[in-house]
DNA sequence: CTAATATGTAACAATAAAAGTTACATGAAA
DNA sequence: TTTCATGTAACTTTTATTGTTACATATTAG
């Protein structure tokens, strides 16, 4: 698979959970259904657990559910839990900051991107899972292009 | 060097050609500065040439320069001439495509990142190489903080 | 003209990040 | 108490980026 593909999952994982109300889904059904590893997913979902969204349990009947309706859980929230960055960080070789000019590219650099962040996460914050999901079962038809 | 330090490089290197207006800097020379590999800084710059924001030229006294004053190159240009994403895009497995869920995750996913990229180069663009220049000079002490 | 010098670029190696995999300890439930 | 699922460590594989070497091409000074 390729990279940066952890919030992709988490999403795809959550919309399978709350497709599913009701049972626990089993890291490795998740797996399949996601086309990764049991261990991925839980790794990924372990995060989401941390921040409250999603809970496991063990045993017999055991796996992963949704802590709250998916009208509740927004991708900023998702985004949060995961310690995932959107904007990539340009970064300067640390043996460099004597000079001035990295220093002060680094600086305008940091300055625009936590601005762009807050922006991101504000608009993050008005997605919830219930609005991918409704669009999930919208396009039931097999679009492939 | 770290990832995703090409935009770093390439404003490292544009401030010092601002520094140094007149004459040419090799790319032996920048990539002492930039703490890189000449290769490397001609890789960056050349994809700003094909954009017209630098030149190079060959032969004894040769190397690159700008192309316009400091004032009239924006972040915006920059970076679209390097083809950069600030924006990491998440990606699902290709093999997916069938599932609905992947689908609108990406659908979703997708859109939200086009709208931000829109917002973030709009930001970008009103950003100037001179700016950070005159950063640069502001911040002449060595700060290491 | 030619020697010196700089870019342009291909090809390959090294590095680092992300994901995949295996293995096993831990805990819950029937 | 057996079964099943998570939690997690350790390791391997894969991929992207950067670094490096080598050399062809072009330009300019003398």
């Amino acid at each position: 698979m390729k990279r940066s593909s952890r919030l992709s999952i988490a999403l795809h994982a959550l919309v399978h959970l709350h497709a599913q109300p009701g049972r626990a889904l089993t890291s490795s059904a998740l797996s399949t259904c996601l086309m990764t590893n049991p261990v991925v997913v839980r790794r990924v979902l372990g995060e989401l657990r941390e921040a409250g969204i999603v809970d496991a349990s063990k045993g017999p009947n055991g796996g992963w559910s949704l802590m709250r309706p998916a009208e509740d859980i927004t991708l900023h929230q998702v985004y949060a839990a995961m310690g995932e960055r959107l904007l990539i960080r340009t970064e300067s070789d640390p043996g460099d900051v004597t000079c001035a000019i990295v220093r002060s590219v680094d600086r305008v650099m940091t300055d625009f991107l936590d601005d762009a962040e807050a922006l991101l996460a504000a608009r993050l914050a008005r997605v919830r899972l219930s609005d991918i999901a409704s669009q999930a079962i919208n396009a039931g038809f097999p679009r492939l292009d």
